[in-house]
DNA sequence: TAGTTTAAAATTGTCGACAATTGAACATTT
DNA sequence: AAATGTTCAATTGTCGACAATTTTAAACTA
């Protein structure tokens, strides 16, 4: 079983999360160039570190990559390509859930309750940012607990899906659809937590 | 229809297709670092480039990076990891040939077979590299039709699986079972299509 | 005026240098 | 001898500078 080592954090992800956050909340759309210097001042760091997290996203496929002309965020998938994506996170966090829950302990139990009551209160405020954020790192809880081999895939395909993500509606029901989520867990019923996963990835 | 690009070759891009040969072919292995000043002698460029070269392919998953200690060669997914691979990588697959069917084109099919007649003379000569870099390509060739979207998250479940390509066996049962699906293409037959996918991807 | 060429500004690509971190060999203490 | 601390070489992380490329703007031509 892979150890959980704990998550060191580079100035390159620091650098990643932000700008994926402010694309899947909005506040950088679809097509838009990023430019490097612009982040590196932000940062306060050099243009190579910045370097680093666009090429990283680049890979990730949030943003777009073309040789001596920059990044781009990239664009929403069509309805048949999101439909294809919806299929493989199935899937993936399926298989994920499924083989994490045979060594789950009541430590991660209180993991996932902590970052449900994060994600309700998120929800009440209308916290965008702080929803999506939440959201990613719960479901990233059982991916990674399983392998970091996944993560970078179950990753890949979620971002693209949630570059759109700040069309959200109804809060709320982002809450209910992870707290069914994680009542199926804690009461290890396999079937209900694939049936609540489903129902949560649309 | 996303449009067909020139595909532009970075000093990156190359050298991620040296060490992903290479790995592929076995002569890096499991777990093995790999320095940056080594590949940057190698390709007579600054450890810069090769820097970025790594982040790609960590991101990619084929390697592994820890932070101020660099990258390692990943390890061969286990049993359970490989099946998901695999039924994810033929649900992507045959997703892509199925929608870019409807837009394949005479000079497609030449292509294709091009990319067949390479990949038999490599399998007769018992070129490791040449094959797996033919068998890349031709699988790549049906992907990126249908989208650049798709590439990346392809190419991260397919190069995990070839890490331990190199203990290929039997060459000429490679060939005949892209003959296969190359037969099938041209008869614009999607059922024997995916019959030949399925067989293949193993 | 529309289209083309030219010049410049902005942006990305690459490099070498140095700082920070790690790992290993060696020395010190108990 | 085992555990701990220290030094030093190897390696990665970050930076600023400059080269190469692309984009923008202006000047020019038909």
């Amino acid at each position: 079983m892979p150890l959980v080592e704990e998550p060191i954090l580079t100035m390159r992800d620091q650098i990643c999360d932000a700008i994926r956050g402010e694309i899947i909340t909005g506040k950088l759309t679809q097509n838009q160039p990023i430019r490097e210097q612009a982040f590196a001042s932000r940062f306060g760091v050099s243009r190579n570190s910045v370097r680093d997290a666009f090429l990283q996203l680049s890979q990730e496929g949030i943003l777009f990559y073309s040789p001596n002309r920059g990044v781009r965020v990239s664009s929403v998938p069509n309805k048949q390509d999101s439909d294809l994506f919806r299929r493989l996170r199935i899937e993936l966090e399926i298989h994920c859930i499924e083989r994490s829950l045979k060594h789950w302990v009541d430590d991660d139990d209180r993991k996932v309750k902590q970052l449900l009551e994060t994600l309700k209160l998120a929800c009440k405020q209308k916290d965008l940012k702080k929803i999506t954020e939440t959201d990613l790192a719960m479901h990233r809880f059982w991916v990674r607990k399983v392998s970091v081999e996944f993560e970078s895939i179950w990753l890949s395909i979620t971002v693209r899906m949630m570059i759109a993500y700040s069309k959200l509606e109804d809060y709320m029901q982002c809450f209910k659809e992870h707290e069914a989520i994680v009542e199926a867990i804690i009461k290890r019923d396999l079937l209900a937590v694939k049936k609540a996963i489903k129902q949560n990835i649309k």
